[in-house]
DNA sequence: AATGAATGAGTATTCATTCAT
DNA sequence: CATGAATGAATACTCATTCAT
């Protein structure tokens, strides 16, 4: 009756997690089945193949996080304001998902050409969001108004995947991470 | 009598080619060996194994890099000169070798302990170059004194990876990618 | 209210149908249900197997031909005459069930046992009545006395075999090929 | 250095074996390594899949029993003695290769267009040196002249499939079905 | 040094069948 | 009667690696 968790989402989470420990092929489809404690069958009833498993894995990530940043930027009112929370909720996220993360570096020769179509969507719309913003901060005369809010959007991105936990060797915590990036951005973009 | 290019070199560069083509997984030795034209046994005469054979690549490759790095950087004398030629070696690497760029990402789960020990000690060696010139510069009087030199390293180097032709899609000439992003990074730690 | 026809012909035609259009084995079970419309496990709750499913369809073509062809053979006088029923309505069973003809080819190996001595006992059936007619001819007078009947019931089969559209490219009609066949035959054990 | 066999033809001869007494369907690419007493691997490297392997023993087997006919029946002056060449040979070479035939029919589904139309071809080739002997008899005054050749091989091949073991129940001795087939088949076009 | 035939462990995927609802 | 989610045994095929020549 209660059937707490789908056998669906069982094989999603046991794939997110051995995806993440060892990687894309070194990861088997039994693997998978046996650590949800499913049949491997039950593995190809919910996903047509190993890639499309792993391309909803990716692609519900990332679109739960734009929705997260999307929502909680709107709360706040000035640009400095949002970019703080873009910068905070993308270092978290990667701090809880260092699966995805590491599985997006990955994935880059891997799949099929409509799914890195996908992934350039879904980057594209994290860029226009930001670049948004920075527009917005510009307007407010937060910002100079000789940027190209593009780059700046790219940038902005690129340095928080600096600190990408797969990238780093070294153990600052989330918020100096965030001070660390704002702190040159910021200031970098002042007016 | 010439033998122009050892077998050696010729299979390294067809692994080269073929690595960023199709990445690691989806290249087998025997492509690698036709492509080579050389027999398959040829590929296991020089290298131990296909891991090996990845990893001599990929290390060779960034070994060049810092090495070109470290040589240019003692040719000026400010550390704002040295950071503008940092940026923009490492920027013509990738535009020259969208192959190791696209590989580096690629390898993060694929390979043994032991490489991601080497790949690891090589970003550091990277990081402490950085780190270094941007402690000179505020010696110099040229940046900020609260200033953390490795984390503003680690940001430099993603800024800069923010601009690798894989993970953008418009098109910015060369000098105009290194002029954003000194354009924030400087402003953002001048004094 | 009506429910024109039942479930289980609905299975049986699709199962037809795909079989004939693919094979047995090329066929699955998902896909006749989803041809009949029906859900898989209805399959199952009107045959035992996949393999009964496909020997019920072989066997009652089969048996709906022979009893045909027995049942018009008893309208007419001579033996002559009652050779030509049977070449025609083979024939024309031929023309009308290429499914049947060639499944009947492919299923050689394919299945049980059990159903190959069906088979052969079904085929058994027709030899015995083309004999018999045969036999009736030498006492009649139209052949000749010095034949074996069952060698001679083989032969013809055979011939008509030769016609079954599968195996031929050039396109007679059907009552040529008759023609073709009696012709030859007919004068052969003719007295 | 004698290398009685080399290991290709032991995987074809395996496979005939297993083919021919179990299907093609029921035998596996392990069983015909096992059999041949190769590993799984040396198939692939000589033959691109199972159905190419399958193809490539088809072939060649209707291929060397062609060769044979032809060759045979240029030994002999008379169309009826060519006749009676061709229906020996062939029902020889049915005796010596069950596997064969039995295979030829099951295979109708089974494979690919462009083997069937080799196979076709290979059936047009039989057709036509029939179709030429019985052209000379009509030449000759052997045969009636009203005659349709093409339908007539057609018929004379029917025949001979008639006596495929694979059809028969009973057990004639080869001398005495040839006789069965030449008696009929030969009154029939006589002149 | 160089070759390429031979190996066999490993993998994704299919599909007949079952059974709780 | 009917459904379709779940199962897991079975299979074709790949490919890094070895080694006799």
């Amino acid at each position: 009756m209660e059937e707490e968790t789908s056998k669906k989402e069982l094989v999603m989470q046991a794939a997110l997690e051995l995806f993440s420990e060892q990687g894309y092929h070194e990861t088997s489809v039994s693997e998978i089945a046996q650590r949800a404690e499913v049949a491997k069958g039950t593995v190809y009833w919910y996903f047509e193949s190993k890639e499309q498993l792993f391309q909803e894995i990716m692609l519900s990530g990332l679109d739960n996080l734009y929705n997260r940043i999307a929502e909680q930027v709107t709360t706040v009112g000035g640009a400095v304001e949002k970019l703080e929370i873009v910068v905070e909720l993308f270092l978290d996220f990667f701090e809880q998902n260092q699966e995805l993360a590491r599985m997006y570096n990955e994935s880059t020769n891997t799949v099929s050409q409509r799914f890195k179509e996908q992934m350039h969507l879904i980057r594209e719309n994290y860029l226009d969001l930001i670049s948004q913003i920075i527009s917005n901060g510009i307007e407010e005369g937060s910002f100079r108004a000789d940027l190209k809010t593009e780059p700046m959007a790219q940038i902005l991105l690129g340095m928080i995947s600096a600190f990408n936990p797969i990238c780093q060797s070294d153990e600052l915590i989330l918020a100096s991470k965030a001070e660390h990036i704002l702190e040159i951005f910021l200031r970098g973009i002042a007016e």
